[in-house]
DNA sequence: TAAACATGTTAGGTCTTACTAACATTTTGT
DNA sequence: ACAAAATGTTAGTAAGACCTAACATGTTTA
């Protein structure tokens, strides 16, 4: 299991891993941004996160994920990937409230119950008229 | 809607709320082996409560709940027995993981997902075949 | 290339929540 | 009733997360 580490910090390394995927690299006001932050509070959560041993970052420099801060980007992202599908195809939330809540949501889950909720969604996408049968009842309302 | 507070005294509105229905009254040592706090932290907890008006609490004194209070541990104990309930019988997670998840899930979801989640739910138990096939997949791994 | 602008960092605060230790008050038991 | 034990409060400290303002460095462009 990987070690423990604050919401918020998860939320950075969740950030830090998207913006990496998507365009090769992340700057400081990447982040800022795209969490809603001051440029002040990425520079000392970056500052923490590669003490922690997640990233390589410096003065100045580009900012590089560790194979321990890969980890876990993989497991944060994994559950909201999970809770994001389950919101939005399940319990038929609009996309961007399937969204916000995922990304509350996925910061406090056990372990098993991620088990148990990545079991339940491919046992629905399997069988999927329960959950279709219930998006009308939601209509019919 | 009710007036935002956070997660942490949430749970101490939610304790008190319990507490109370279950004995008639709390104390603040009560709080602390409830919720795994110093005592301390409880006095200075039900202090912000009582500036915030959600309880009646003075040096010493016995503590109630104002309507105020009333309404925002009604809400907190929705949200948590809906989440109880669903973790338990619908993804089924054994009593104690369905009750610690349920306690930290309860701070964080919106307003919309309680109510497609206790939309969900009773459609799961006029029709609740879906699930109980789901339980008999969980054995057979 | 040098000024203007964008971006990054640091310094110094604030707020919330929790802690321990010390002190105050109340309750219990003899 | 009074000492001992339990409970409640206050003071002082710390960590996490955020902020603004000031300063440092990099980049763009006239």
């Amino acid at each position: 299991m990987t070690k423990k580490i604050t919401a918020g910090l998860e939320d950075y390394i969740e950030a830090i891993s998207n913006k990496i995927n998507q365009y090769g690299k992340v700057r400081p006001i990447d982040l800022s941004k795209e969490l809603n932050v001051s440029r002040a509070s990425v520079s000392e959560a970056l500052k923490r996160l590669s003490e922690l041993g997640y990233i390589n970052y410096g003065r100045y420099g580009i900012i590089s994920i560790t194979d321990l801060g890969k980890k876990a980007a993989e497991s944060v992202i994994e559950r909201h990937t999970l809770l994001h599908y389950f919101l939005q195809n399940i319990l038929w939330l609009d996309e961007n409230e399937a969204s916000d809540n995922a990304c509350k949501i996925e910061h406090v889950i056990s372990y098993n119950l991620l088990k148990n909720l990545k079991k339940f969604v491919e046992y629905n996408k399997k069988n999927p008229e329960f959950s279709l049968k219930f998006k009308d009842t939601l209509k019919n309302q």
